[in-house]
DNA sequence: AAAAATAATTAGCTATGCTAAGTAATTATA
DNA sequence: TATAATTACTTAGCATAGCTAATTATTTTT
């Protein structure tokens, strides 16, 4: 009995951690979204940006995947990618339905620029913590990012 | 000279700990999401009945910018919620520019079945968690929640 | 050689964001 | 008190982004 008792408590605390884990996601990139609206990138490009340079090259399929998209939204957002000076496509010269992905340098640099805005404006949120609060957000960042990266 | 080393460590840290928030934060909404495809509404509707049941009634213009939505983004929203049966809009006898909305019945159910699925899936991804790593993950959200909810 | 499978694209739908402009109602002012 | 300004919402029209279905081109399998 003692352990059914545990069991439910401790089944009840994973669900009010994870409804407070959800509100605070949301409202943590809630925030920081909008220092997005300065590259004049929407979300989907700037995140599949973000992916060719940092995993790239890649093909329009792996990135596709990587983005969890369907290939068509893929062949779209990247075409505003390449439009805008920020991706290359290659054919491959074996298989010649494959695309090759490549970040510009431009394109390049406008990601990195973007990702130190959203990081800086989080880091400024997090000025009035204490080392101790920033070890704990550190711990729980941790923690989350093995649960969910690459998960399903 | 001490004192300035120090700054400029907990800085770094800050930097280091806003990055993966941001990665774990990106993941973790990535998964939990695609519980909400079952309830056949879009993420902004579903989001906007979200507020109208827990904070309604209340007017369109609250709604959008509780949402930091435009009005004329938030008055497509709202036909989209009221054509479903989702929600209702009544026009106030006292200034009749303004329309109060309020959640129906049905509106009510399908967002506490969507939130009841959203947190279950991810409260199942905290199983493998034990009860100090389940705390520690319950501090942070607390922490996030008390820096970035209703801020800017 | 023909059939099947694969990678990407095109076409066309819905949803969601925006700004600019319009309507109706209310409030402020000359 | 007439009118000017403001306010709340809507309409119209543009861009991005998601999807499925169908098409094209190529490669692989039979």
């Amino acid at each position: 009995m003692r352990k059914q008792a545990r069991t439910i408590r401790l089944a009840l605390g994973r669900v009010a951690v994870a409804d407070r884990l959800y509100s605070a996601a949301i409202h943590l990139l809630r925030g920081v979204r909008k220092q997005d609206v300065a590259t004049g990138l929407g979300p989907a490009q700037l995140s599949a940006l973000s992916v060719v340079v940092f995993a790239g090259p890649l093909t329009l399929g792996e990135l596709a995947a990587a983005e969890q998209l369907k290939a068509p939204t893929m062949t779209r957002i990247v075409a505003g990618l390449e439009q805008k000076g920020l991706a290359t496509r290659r054919i491959d010269s074996e298989d010649r339905r494959v695309v090759h992905l490549r970040a510009t340098a431009k394109g390049a640099r406008v990601l990195h620029q973007a990702r130190r805005r959203r990081i800086r404006s989080l880091a400024a949120r997090l000025r009035s913590l204490d080392a101790r609060q920033l070890a704990a957000l550190n711990r729980a960042a941790y923690l989350l990012e093995r649960l969910f990266h690459r998960a399903r």
